[in-house]
DNA sequence: CAGTGAGCGAGCTTCCGCTTGACTT
């Protein structure tokens, strides 16, 4: 049977307009993009593996051609769709009306290549059915302009994150990376801090009063604030600078610190106050926008303490059971139906007196808004409320917000009065003081009566109400009380997951399917982690971002994405193309510096400089480095010497908090957290255990007066012991190591069974053997160990690993294959080639066939054997020329250095 | 950052945006 077959991004909505069009339709959904460039090594295509561009997955020397690979888990619904284009005598491609929805309609359309049959454009705003019936009757072309601008941008995004991430491994450590939206955003973190680390605490001083108005008026006491004195404001917070000091000119404001607030209270003991003026001005604040994702994921954090992710989940849900629009959107436009069932909602719930006369519309407050969806709203053409809903815990809390936000949009102004009045009085000591108080009074709740906005940090909201009696110039009023309260200035604020997402969306940095994720990348990479809700950045981020400002500082503006999205809008319009903006971008033009050759020009980056910042100004003599292990501090020892000593910096301590004196203090008591399990009966020492680089130990406390050459001894605790159990028995046991077995009789050589990087073994000059267990380090004796020495060295592990499973015979090979684990993780084998597992294979999922694919690939890239004795001859000389290399980086360091000095 | 004797299957990390289940517990 024919039927048309509409293509549209989501499967909820296939579903939905499935509904609108009937008969003759057949509704389905390609589930977000289709095809993207391969996203690693396995997917690259085999012909452009060996391009020096391959591993981009463009062809940068061709026009930055894309090769784009439909990705594994997307090949079954692929073969679907292609399944009912089989019967479908006419294609609608309805993805949405944005540069990723023209994109995705393409990539379709040149994967399933229908033949013979009509193939539309059909699109939508809104999933109304009458929309959805006008869309299907008034199709219109591909607009391939459009999904350029899209390739650039995608390319674009792969150039950037493929050439900068590899900098960071080599630089920094293995696998950061780095990217257009995601170093933006850590760096905005970085910033901040580096904002607070540089904040000077300015204090100040004012008074508060509660003033009297008499007896006949209502409310009769009020609170004031201290304005003026002699016609000069006193200073606030507001007042003061990052640096500590008045931002005004002297004169300008008066800056009170402890006496003279307190001197002021007792010169105001007798003061009588008269009202100065009283100024009264029309309070009125119209509701604000419905949501789109950005406003939705602040709210659901501040008022329901979800984070973005679990916002989404629940608004995923919510969208997939029919309860609300789409949730990615960008847009706070409502469609008819929607302003009709908001309105009806208003004129039910609150009376006609809270319905304005005209519909209210919203403009995108967004720059680069592409408006493919309406904003987030309860679904259909009436809206339930949330007790109709029968949703219950965070569906309904949500589900609840975003109601009360779209019925709320449509409601009238709050409106009423906010007031200001001055009080003065003369001191005693004859200056002339003014106090300020406002109010507001809201007259006429409007929305506000539907909804109120959350706010950060203690700020007033919109619908706080302060009564003030009413005053008239001219009124006497005497002070109940007055106080001096002492302030300080406070630093700015970290960011919040939600506050960062706005921070991204107002500098058009992201887009409304990834904010939640932008998040998770920056915490997964370890750039950034949580301290309650705030997002504190970890020094690791301190050294990307100056490796970043450094040498892409262009890449790392704060303005690089609206740049950008400039050119994308130019693409679309036919007016710029797709390779000369790759072209500059990548090879740089007279205008702008090229990123390839930014990395190309990367030789000397000093990689221990990046990691390296001194604290309290750069002759403390203290420095905090980033190692390889995390964060540490370096500084001077007892004898002065700088940098000599050195303590772990604990990892939840935030940058802003590691002041000279508390790096001072880390550097005093370096040890970190000690278990102290006992003395040793035999040196009398304190035997202590602690975590370090390897792991947990135990080891020896020296006394204070030890020479300075003596090194405590140490022991690696054995895989069976944990810092949690571990006794001064075995502490003594591993402190006993290296312990010597006996002497060889054959040679007159020691023998000594010890723990090392590659676990216990067996030393005799220079001759090692590795041991099966840890506790033969105590144990063994001397006739075993002298058997482990007769048999010859073994190759690899001391015993021969056994097959974790076999597979069957390969069909190639005709040679059994075996799974092994192995250093690198597991493997196949055929005995002659071996072949890793990919990410997706596991050992009890792998079948014969896929080993065969595995070992056919493997295969298909020549001999390894062969090759491995190449490269084994040809490794020393590799060694030898990175150690070259890193002596040349080390003159080259010192050169540098010299040159600065 | 406690300190430490090999000889081996290398292979891969990473971007941004568009979408859901697939997994396991």
């Amino acid at each position: 049977m024919a039927h048309k077959l509409v293509i549209v991004e989501s499967p909820a909505k296939a579903r939905t307009i499935g509904g609108y069009l009937g008969q003759g339709y057949v509704v389905e959904s390609s589930i977000g993009h289709i095809r993207d460039l391969p996203q690693s090594a396995a997917e690259i295509p085999a012909k452009i593996k060996d391009k020096w561009w391959g591993r981009f997955g463009v062809d940068i020397d061709n026009g930055f051609e894309p090769y784009y690979v439909v990705p594994r888990d997307k090949k079954s619904h692929m073969s679907k769709l292609k399944t009912l284009l089989k019967d479908a005598d006419e294609l609608y491609l309805a993805t949405d009306e944005d540069r990723e929805g023209e994109a995705i309609a393409w990539h379709l359309l040149d994967e399933l290549k229908p033949q013979g049959i009509p193939v539309k454009r059909m699109v939508f705003h809104e999933i109304t059915k009458p929309a959805i019936l006008a869309a299907a009757e008034n199709p219109r072309e591909l607009a391939m302009d459009l999904v350029e601008a899209q390739e650039t941008r995608r390319i674009l995004d792969r150039l950037y994150g493929y050439e900068v991430s590899p900098v960071l491994w080599k630089k920094v450590m293995s696998g950061l990376s780095a990217g257009r939206v995601q170093s933006v955003a850590t760096r905005m973190v970085v910033d901040r801090e580096r904002e607070r680390m540089a904040f000077r605490v300015a204090s100040y001083w004012d008074l508060e009063g509660t003033f009297d108005a008499g007896a006949s008026k209502e409310p009769r006491m009020f609170p004031a604030k201290l304005h003026s004195i002699d016609g000069a404001r006193v200073a606030g917070g507001s007042d003061f600078g990052p640096d500590g000091l008045l931002k005004a000119k002297k004169g300008e404001r008066v800056h009170l610190d402890r006496a003279g607030a307190e001197g002021l209270v007792a010169a105001l003991r007798d003061t009588a106050y008269d009202v100065r003026s009283v100024e009264a001005k029309p309070y009125r604040r119209s509701p604000y926008a419905p949501f789109r994702t950005t406003t939705l994921q602040q709210e659901a954090s501040r008022k329901l303490g979800m984070s973005a992710s679990v916002a989404m989940s629940v608004a995923q849900r919510l969208y997939e059971n029919g309860f609300i629009t789409y949730m990615r959107t960008d847009s706070t436009t409502l469609s008819d139906a929607a302003v009709g069932a908001a309105r009806a909602q208003v004129r039910e719930l609150y009376g006609a007196e809270y319905l304005p006369d005209a519909p209210r519309t919203y403009a995108s407050k967004v720059k680069n808004a592409q408006e493919a969806h309406e904003a987030i709203r309860p679904a259909g053409d009436s809206f339930r409320t949330p007790a109709q809903t029968g949703l219950t815990g965070d569906q309904f809390r949500l589900y609840e917000l975003i109601w009360m936000r779209t019925v709320a949009s449509q409601m009238k102004d709050a409106v009423g009065q906010s007031v200001s009045v001055r009080i003065g009085g003369a001191a005693a000591d004859g200056r002339d003081v003014v106090f300020g108080a406002s109010g507001r009074v809201i007259t006429f709740h409007g929305f506000l009566k539907a909804y109120v906005e959350g706010t950060e940090g203690g700020k007033r909201s919109d619908d706080d109400q302060v009564p003030l009696p009413d005053l008239h110039e001219g009124d006497a009023v005497s002070a109940a009380s007055l106080a001096a309260n002492g302030h300080e200035t406070k630093p700015p604020a970290r960011f919040t997951e939600a506050t960062l997402i706005k921070e991204l969306e107002d500098r058009e940095i992201g887009r409304p399917s990834t904010y939640a994720s932008i998040i998770g990348t920056i915490l997964n990479r370890g750039y950034v982690y949580k301290k309650g809700t705030a997002l504190v950045p970890a020094w690791l981020a301190f050294s990307v971002i100056r490796l970043l400002e450094e040498h892409f500082p262009r890449q790392v503006s704060y303005e690089f994405t609206a740049g950008m999205e400039d050119v994308l809008d130019e693409i679309a319009a036919g007016r710029k193309d797709r390779e000369s903006e790759l072209a500059e971008f990548y090879f740089g033009s007279d205008a702008v510096t090229g990123l390839k050759p930014l990395v190309d020009g990367l030789g000397d980056i000093d990689a221990r400089e990046l990691a390296t910042f001194p604290i309290g100004g750069p002759d403390s003599g203290i420095q905090l480095r980033v190692g390889r292990y995390g964060p540490y501090l370096e500084g001077p020892d007892d004898e002065g010497t700088p940098f000599a000593r050195r303590a772990n910096v604990p990892d939840d301590l935030p940058p802003d908090e590691l002041t000279l004196e508390k790096a001072t203090e880390l550097l005093a008591n370096p040890a970190g957290e000690e278990i102290e399990l006992g003395v040793h009966p035999e040196s009398g020492l304190q035997v202590v255990a602690k975590n370090g680089r390897y792991g947990p130990y135990v080891t020896e406390v020296l006394p204070e007066d030890a020479k300075k050459n003596d090194r405590p001894r140490t022991g690696s605790l054995f895989k069976s012991m944990s810092l949690d159990t571990i006794t001064l028995d075995d502490a003594l046991k591993l402190l006993s190591l290296p312990r010597v077995v006996g002497v060889d009789p054959e040679s007159g050589e020691e023998i000594t069974a010890q723990n090392g990087r590659y676990g216990p073994y067996l030393k005799k000059g220079n001759d090692s053997r590795s041991l099966t267990s840890e506790d033969q380090l105590l144990t063994i004796g001397l006739d075993e160990a002298l058997r482990i020495y007769a048999q010859p060295k073994q190759r690899g592990r001391a015993a021969a690993a056994a097959p974790l499973k076999e597979l069957g015979e390969d069909p190639v090979s005709k040679q059994p294959i075996v799974v092994k684990a192995g250093r690198f993780g597991e493997y196949v084998t055929d005995g002659e080639y071996n072949a890793t597992l990919r990410k997706d294979d596991s050992v009890e999922a792998i079948t014969l066939e896929r080993a065969a694919e595995l070992l056919a690939e493997r295969r298909a890239k020549g001999p390894a054997k062969k090759a491995a004795k190449k490269t084994a001859k040809k490794a020393p000389a590799k060694k030898t020329a990175k150690k070259t290399a890193k002596k040349t980086t080390a003159k080259k360091t010192t050169k540098a250095a010299a040159k600065k000095s």
